[in-house]
DNA sequence: AGCATATTCAACCAAATGGTTGACGATTGC
DNA sequence: GCAATCGTCAACCATTTGGTTGAATATGCT
């Protein structure tokens, strides 16, 4: 898989990375934290969080004996934008714009982060 | 594979599917005319295109003994939303912006297929 | 020093993926 | 009717994926 857009899209198509994401929408979190919602070993979270990693998504700061994983949600971009070429076939996309105003008119504050926080688990 | 989100990334990861994607987004194709530019079996691409369309993202319809596969391009609309979720961390998006502004300025006339197609192969 | 904590590594496993080939069922045209 | 075309099915194969367990490697605490 030498394709970045392979890998991005393979990163997102399982459900327990798409919740780690959303985990790290909110902050920045240590591996042992990253785990301790799923019921799975932490041996199979750590190559998630490498498939991850390895996808740009994420990025991995080892500090102490603690890695700290962040998001990267740069590493999406170019995914959406690939993305984004499809949609000139939807009508008119009211949603996508009301979606748009909403996402800038609240960045400015900095503070509210529980707007548009997707669902973990998708 | 249950999760929709899960099926339409998973065909989002291979780079065949996605060329697929983009040249059902100029035209609607036959099943033979989807597999001429590729160099693997029909039978491969018609397994392609079946987990396109278990994953919504093609329909297919049958006419005499040709299929004719036709973009379902609504069916990328979670997972863009899934993705947008996280744009809020972007700095402010201006690029996103201009494609907004460039893609509702250009529907209207629906005769230019020549905007914003994705490379194919991606 | 010695023990607990944090994380990865290595070996293994079952199931899914992406491809092949050859046979098969429809449909069309001569 | 018969041959060609369109597309899928079935069986097979190698590789990848997503998980397990147990050992190994750092690092921190007392």
């Amino acid at each position: 898989m030498i394709n970045p857009l392979d890998m991005v899209f393979a990163a997102l198509a399982d459900p327990t990375r798409r919740a780690i994401l959303s985990m790290l929408l909110e902050d920045d979190m240590a591996v042992t934290d990253v785990a301790e919602p799923f019921e799975m070993s932490l041996a199979a979270i750590s190559k998630h969080l490498s498939i991850l990693s390895r996808a740009g998504l994420i990025s991995q700061e080892r500090r102490g004996r603690v890695k700290w994983c962040k998001l990267e949600p740069d590493a999406l971009r170019p995914a959406s934008v690939w993305m984004q070429g499809f949609g000139q076939f939807e009508p008119v996309n009211l949603d996508a714009f009301e979606r748009f105003l909403e996402t800038e008119l609240n960045t400015p504050e900095r503070d509210s982060p529980e707007t548009g926080s997707p669902d973990p688990a998708g």
